[in-house]
DNA sequence: ATGATTGCTGCAATCGTTTGCAAACTCTCG
DNA sequence: CGAGAGTTTGCAAACGATTGCAGCAATCAT
């Protein structure tokens, strides 16, 4: 490995001056300078991170922690923070919770120990506690929020986001909607059992407890919900269901095609979040899809933008509208 | 932060000590080390990495590039890559080249400044020359190769995955099988392509060369190319299509929907790669699945066996075996 | 011509950790 | 009691970069 010893001995100068030259070449002269940065360039010097980052305190990088990478939904968010992180100079680290508050903490340790200047996070259920491990770090929430004092967040309006895939249903003429809820212990699932709350409301559809039912937002969890409400007698049975993610629409699927019923003509169905195959399944699925990109980039963004500016900032909090995108699996409900 | 002066302070010893007493127990009392430990866990001690790896010369990072994250098969691989490297203790930089050789260049280049210890890379066009951007790194290609001399590889026996596919689509008394081919600069691709000859010439059927249509790996591609097929005049268009990944057998999809034709009384489809949708699709489609997870955990951990040893190690080469799902894309073809 | 100013450069200290070496201490045994 | 061996500890020098300070030369004003 090149070290800056080696090109200040080729450009015939002192350690210091190289540094100066290729960090701030204002303060050298022009054409000391140029035989500098030759000599770099001829050598292939690349600055030792490690050695800079201990000197000037600050490593240039920020932390990513997501419960799921492979869920498309982080995929792309994790996608559009590393774009907006490269574009400032910055490197991420990418950690997977898997939801374990546990994985959370022993990554939140490790990655102390690399100096990061940021964190961003799409909470657990104790992020709250662990976000102990790392005092005085600016941190970012993505998606949901942990409900720690102080910390920024960047989310999308799930509540907006329900209500009008429920009104959606109900302008079709559904009067019986089930949902396939999240964890209450999530705050993007609450949000959306609230949309779907304030829909039924505005049209004066009594919410019905039988009618929501939760599952873990997993597939595994979305097909047990479906199935639940869906094997009530037939005149208490939803006409059509509205899920919570995608994950739980897909499990809900399954279990719609595991009981025979034909989407949309028997069973409507609307999901939360958007992914490659609601567009390739047969009928195509109805959703409201999440700027997951752009919650990524922009939440980066906000980071780097606190971390450049002195004074402490008011913890910020941004809203992302979500699109419904009407497709063909909600129809209106059967005649009887 | 919490530095081993602290910590010495309070345990009234000298840094050197306590530097022993956490990374080499045996080389310091009994007594004095319990003095240490107790204080660095009181204080919340959280070593340096920066320090410690600028002294030690080695980070414990190891870099990973793939070309797509959002692609399942990358992000799954991501996962094994990382669940690997934290059993033994190591963190990964992950980057997405995006296919972009040029991308590639700089990450590399930004990697390098971290002193990784080791690299993972899923092989852009131009990885044999970028890869001089890192001389000396131990370097394991996944999934492709791209031929450059001493590095290590893991791959997915391509080869026999399409043959193995094609087969299936033969025993079911097809003939007349159009294959959406990769671009021939990825290896894989390739590879693929050699199978499907193979499984012809074995079942004595000749090559014809359009019956192969080349596209890009992404969506766009794998439409143009079905549909270029299918548009054949009947007696010439083939009965069933393989498609060389899954991005492409999405693209295949969308077009067979476009011409009408039903799946799979008119047209068999096979594709390579397994992904969420293809078990959600109507009907669910057969597919030759590769062992993502393990491609990323295996390759990992052979990459950090490799950096264990002392002397330089034989390039090394392992395929991995893939299997074929049979679902219900596939069935004999149309009597006519 | 002189002193002040400016611009450029190098010296040396620093960031937090590890580690070779030697000093200090403990123990054993003649 | 003292030599020798074996432990345990601390000192100080690294690792590779940045930066405050001071020195030096060139330029400018008077």
């Amino acid at each position: 490995m090149i070290k800056i010893e080696d090109v200040a001995r080729l450009a015939e100068v002192s350690p210091s001056t190289v540094s100066r030259a290729l960090t701030r070449p204002e303060m050298v002269a022009p054409t000391t300078r140029e035989r500098v940065v030759h000599a770099a360039h001829q050598l292939g010097y690349q600055p030792n991170k490690l050695a800079r980052g201990l000197r000037k305190r600050q490593s240039h990088l920020l932390g990513l922690m997501v419960t799921d990478i492979l869920a498309p939904f982080h995929a792309t968010l994790a996608k559009g923070v590393q774009d907006a992180a490269e574009k400032h100079g910055y490197v991420v680290f990418l950690f997977n919770t898997d939801e374990q508050p546990e994985k959370e903490r022993r990554y939140l340790k490790e990655l102390q120990g690399h100096l990061p200047e940021g964190l961003l996070i799409v909470p657990t259920s104790q992020t709250r506690q662990n976000l102990g491990i790392v005092p005085g770090l600016t941190v970012i929430e993505l998606d949901r929020t942990s409900g720690t004092p102080g910390v920024h967040s960047v989310l999308v309006d799930n509540v907006a986001g329900a209500r009008r895939a429920v009104e959606h249903l109900i302008q079709l003429g559904h009067r019986r909607i089930g949902m396939v809820a999240g964890p209450p212990t999530v705050t993007t699932a609450v949000e959306r059992l609230e949309g779907y709350k304030q829909a039924l409301k505005a049209a004066g559809i009594p919410f019905q407890r039988r009618w929501v039912a939760t599952g873990d937002h997993k597939e595994e969890g979305g097909y047990r919900a479906a199935r639940q409400m869906l094997e009530l007698p037939l005149e208490q049975r939803p006409t059509a269901l509205f899920a919570g993610n995608s994950e739980m629409a897909a499990g809900a699927v399954l279990a719609i095609r595991d009981l025979g019923l034909r989407i949309p003509e028997e069973l409507s169905l609307v999901s939360f979040d958007d992914t490659r195959w609601a567009r390739l399944m047969q009928p195509p699925l109805t959703v409201v899809a999440q700027p997951a990109y752009d919650l990524g980039y922009l939440a980066c963004e906000t980071l780097i933008s606190i971390l450049g500016r002195q004074e402490p900032v008011q913890a910020t909090s941004l809203r992302l509208a979500t699109e419904l995108i009407v497709r063909s699996s909600a129809a209106p409900p059967p005649q009887r």
